[in-house]
DNA sequence: ACATTAATTGTGT
DNA sequence: ACACAATTAATGT
């Protein structure tokens, strides 16, 4: 396994070796919950292959999306839930099918101490998973729905790679807070000004700018 | 191939 | 936000 190629950030040998020696890999396949709200998270996981989406949900039940990990990733989220034994505030679903590592809780405290590789590199997930959350912050803030569409959008598909989206206008609207009816009236502008393409299930994202 | 049904999308209020 | 119409895809016969 070149958990190295996939992790650059995580050289020392003996760490390597510890992964190996103690993380369970795991696998989901598409639509699956990988963590839920208030369940109680007694892993961190290294994200191997795939797509997770990380989703916060308001006080009425309502989904609001937050971000999107991928290969190299880990759950910035979990690892304080890991630390301090806290039920968990997201909820985490396989967007694609997806291989992990999990690492046990508590491994995940002595290593920061052990292995300074580790602690850098849980570091940098903090940083830059706070610069993401800035930036959605903002654009809740300050943007109106259809940029946040637009920017939506725009992240799918570079996430998953693809110049098309599989995915209904409810589903888009949960993401974003917003109701079916606004994404399908604002996704039918874009489909007349904007350079998408609307079919059932699927939106083609090749000609945005 | 055709009819039936369910799911997704469109529209007016 | 709601109610309903229209369209499309999935399924059974």
């Amino acid at each position: 396994m070149d958990l190295h190629k996939i992790f650059p950030e995580l050289h020392s040998p003996e760490l390597l070796a510890s992964i190996q020696e103690k993380a369970t890999k795991k696998s989901f396949k598409a639509g699956d919950i990988i963590i839920d709200f208030g369940s109680y998270i007694k892993f961190t996981p290294l994200l191997l292959k795939g797509v997770i989406k990380i989703v916060r949900e308001d006080k009425d039940g309502h989904e609001l999306f937050m971000y999107y990990l991928n290969p190299g990733d880990t759950c910035a989220v979990s690892l304080t839930c890991c630390l301090s034994e806290q039920k968990s505030e997201i909820r985490a679903i396989a967007e694609d099918d997806v291989e992990l590592l999990a690492i046990p809780a508590n491994l995940m405290d002595s290593w920061m101490f052990s292995h300074l590789d580790w602690k850098n590199f849980i570091m940098n997930t903090y940083r830059k998973r706070f610069d993401e959350l800035l930036k959605t912050i903002d654009e809740i803030a300050f943007n109106k729905m259809d940029v946040r569409l637009k920017n939506y959008l725009k992240k799918k598909a570079l996430v998953t790679g693809k110049n098309s989206i599989t995915s209904t206008h409810q589903e888009i609207a949960n993401d974003l807070s917003s109701s079916r009816e606004v994404i399908s009236r604002l996704l039918k502008q874009l489909e007349k000004k904007g350079g998408i393409k609307l079919g059932r299930n699927t939106i083609d994202v090749s000609e945005l700018k």
